[in-house]
Formats: C-alpha cells, sequence, structure tokens
DNA sequence: TCAAAAGTGTTATCATTACACCCATGG
DNA sequence: CCATGGGTGTAATGATAACACTTTTGA
C-alpha cells in the first residue's frame, strides 16, 4: 500500500454516456459488460479511475478508449455524481460526461476491463451498474434540453444529411410524435446554418436536398447573437 | 499517515460561488481571506475538503457555513475543475457550486480557516487564490445564462419587490445599458408568476406595486410548458 | 401509373419592439 | 408645483402554427 495520506481520500472516477443515432430514427447509447468485479457481467457506462497527472477530460477519453476503441470526439461535462454510498468498494466520486456521435463513425470494440461492448437503445437499457441509470437520466435530460437552443445533434448525423433526417432526429431525441414539416424547413432555413451540397440519388421518390452544417455560418450566429442577447435582455423561455 | 491506498489519490474539495445583489442594483459574491498556506491571506471562494461521509453538497454547505456564517440557501452543481496543477499543494479535484442569494438575509461572519470574509462587486474582485477567478468566471456565465430561461434571481431579491427592482436585477446580472421598461413588464405580468402584495409606502414619488414570486404558479407552468415543449418540438434559441 | 417522400404557398394569430404619454407622491 | 419614479396605450413588425397542395423519382 505504497500511497499515503493525512486524511483519507475518496475515489476519483470518470464515465461516459455516449449518444449515437441510427438511421436518423433511434437513439442509442454506448455500454460496456464489466470484466472484473464488483457488477462483474453487469452492463455501465465506460469510465473508470482518474490518473494523477492527466485532466478530466483526458481520462474519460483515455478510458473510453480503452474500453470500446472509440476516440476522437468532443466530450462535454455532465455532473458530478458523488453520493457516499454509490459504489460498493467504498467512497467513490465520479466526474460524468457526455458526447454526440455518428453511429457508423465510430465502430466499437470491446478491450481491456471489458467483456462486451454495445450500443442500446435508449429505451430498451439492460439494468445499469453502480447509479449509471441515474446518471443516464441525467444526460438525456440535458441532451433534451441543449438541442432547444443550440443546434447540438449535428454530430450525431452524418457528414451529409437530408431535412427530413434532420427532423427525424429531433423528434427521436425529443421523443415527440412529429413536427411539423412546414414549419420545421421554415425555421431550420431561416437559421441559416445550412449549406447545400448535392443532391440524394437513387431512392424510390423524389431525391431531397442533402446539406452539411455550416459550422463558420453557426459561430458568426453565435457571436452577432450574442450582442443582440444583450440588447434585448432577458427572455424567461421557461 | 494512516490512510493508504493502492494506488494514488486526488484530494477532493469543493468550493462556492455565492452571489448576492445589493440595492438590486450591484451583483457580488461572497470571499474569504484565507488564514493558511497556499495562498495565505489571499481571498478566495470558500471551499474546503469533503470529509468520507457527507455528500458533495453537504460539503459545500458545511464549508460555507465554517467559514463565512452563511446557511439555508439552496446551491447547485457547478462544474468540476480538475487541472493537474491548479493547486500547489498537489492533486486537487475541486466540485464547484453556486447559489443566489439576497445580500441582507445573510450576515457573514469570519470563522474557521478564514481571517476575514466579505461580499465584493463582481467588477472590483481581488485577486483570487488558485483557479478561482476561472470558477467565478464560469458561475457568472451560467448564471447569465440561467437568468434567460429561468426565473432564477427571485432569490436575490427581498420577499416583496417592485417591478423597477426586478428590472435592475436583470439589467445587472446581465450587464446591460437599460431594457424597455414598457416590454419588461408586459413579458413578466405575461407570465403571471407574480402576485401582488400591497404597496409602497413613504417614497417621494408614486409608490409602487409590491410583488411577491408565486412559486406554486412557476411550478405549474413549467409542468405546463413541458408538455408544450414535446409538442412544439425544437426551439433552437442558439 | 402509383407509392413514397420531397418540397412549397398562404393565412390567422400571437409575441416583440419601439415609441410617447399620463399618474401619484413627498418635499 | 415640480422632481421622481410608477405605470399604461398602441401600432408596426416579425415569428409561429396550422393546413393543403404540388413535384419528382424508381419500380
Amino acid at each position: 500500500m505504497p500511497y499515503s495520506y493525512e486524511y483519507p481520500r475518496p475515489a476519483l472516477t470518470v464515465d461516459c454516456v455516449i449518444f449515437g443515432l441510427d438511421e436518423s430514427t433511434q437513439l442509442k447509447i454506448l455500454l460496456i459488460q464489466r470484466g472484473h468485479d464488483p457488477y462483474k457481467g453487469s452492463w455501465a457506462l465506460p469510465g473508470g479511475f482518474v490518473d494523477m497527472n492527466e485532466t478530466l477530460e483526458s481520462a474519460a477519453l483515455r478510458e473510453l478508449y480503452e474500453e470500446t476503441g472509440v476516440k476522437d470526439l468532443f466530450i462535454e461535462q455532465l455532473y458530478t455524481f458523488g453520493n457516499p454510498d454509490r459504489d460498493p468498494r467504498g467512497r467513490v466520486v465520479s466526474v460524468a460526461y457526455y458526447a454526440l456521435v455518428n453511429l457508423e463513425d465510430h465502430p466499437v470494440v470491446a478491450r481491456s476491463d471489458a467483456e462486451g461492448v454495445a450500443w442500446f437503445p435508449i429505451n430498451q437499457l439492460p439494468r445499469l451498474a453502480f447509479d449509471h441509470w441515474e446518471i443516464f437520466t441525467v444526460a438525456l435530460n440535458r441532451l433534451r434540453a441543449k438541442v432547444r437552443y443550440q443546434p447540438v445533434g449535428f454530430e450525431l448525423l452524418p457528414e451529409k444529411f437530408t431535412l427530413t433526417q434532420l427532423q427525424k432526429m429531433y423528434e427521436t431525441i425529443l421523443g415527440v410524435e412529429e413536427l411539423n414539416k412546414r414549419n420545421f424547413r421554415t425555421k431550420i432555413q431561416k437559421m441559416g446554418v445550412l449549406k447545400e451540397v448535392g443532391m440524394q440519388t437513387g431512392v424510390a421518390h423524389r431525391p431531397a436536398q442533402l446539406y452539411s452544417f455550416n459550422k463558420e455560418k453557426y459561430e458568426q450566429l453565435l457571436r452577432d447573437r450574442y450582442y443582440d442577447l444583450l440588447k434585448r435582455g432577458m427572455d424567461f423561455e421557461i
């Protein structure tokens, strides 16, 4: 037992909630099957202990890569879970991260500490280890809140996508019946953050315009909007 | 050194960014002057080490009370700061919390580990210990973002307040010149989350209607709005 | 020629903005 | 009676919601 401290310390871990979209129509998260106790054999969020010389974010990315083979993504800190009894091994505090990815771009491979890796539809999740269900719930709520005021979700779609795919994505994330096609399109178009990038081919119906996300324009919009917001004051969107 | 672990562990602390409003017109935060090294004598956010049997939130509330005498407030988790070099004593990860309080309701007293306690206007902050300036910045941005879509901020005002005070509060938090009085009032009134609670007295001008925040109505609104949001779909407020 | 999905026109309603004006009080 | 802040009327503009319709493709 080489590491000693004057006062007791909680262990520190990171966990990742990785959302992926399947065919624009099913929202999934990435889970691993634990290879060790506690909860050996159970499904859990990818994650693990933070090393002494890495940032929390690198720890999350490292564990994610080590356990699932998934890399090159933008993660965002979600929340820190620190209930004293959340881990049977003792006091373990976990910093949770989340990310959105395009499913096809991220093949998964089970690796260290994981017996298996798989994408699960969010409404057919298995029983999860630790308090990972709670972490997932917080992440889903955050995603749903975020999607309403940021063009989040472009990360979930392939590079080129149709407006119908985009709309389906929103319906999926929000868990909504059906948005009005006309109004959805008007709104999106008016924002001007899409650019046309060719036509769909080989479909048994009128081919759709393909779009990609115009990141420069989006960031410009964000900047403009910032001053606009300052001028306009509060919105109280509730 | 009685506490030993197989692997090294970061120390875990909590820090609190407590916002208060002075005369509806100056936004302040609560700082302590450190009584020990490192940064002895410097101003810093109240905070300290997490005990093994308390939640993160209780740790934050406990430290806040121990160092400043402030208690009975609703804190919300802000972000977790974990850069390997953020503390000269070694690896220390800190979970930051923030809260809004009414200045008058919360007298401050310097206590354990603190040589002094004081409210500082946010645009006249002293040099802060550790990365506490960064933590403050994140908190301020969060507050500004939050204020736009939630009737946050009622906590900052006294029980009974005038619409002008409310408007001044928004102007202060957002750091804005002046919101349009007519439109501000229309918007707030239409929300229906205020209830009239008497009249101002003893002022050298037309006395203002006093209001208090109708919490039940607000929560009802939140619930209704939830279904509305589901129906309406995304807003993309940017 | 038909099914399937893409895509457009239009209108009523509601919210937002930008003004200018009147009102009640204490000193 | 006037300075001070409290409080309202209103019209132009823009956003949103709700519907129904036309277009283009492969099979």
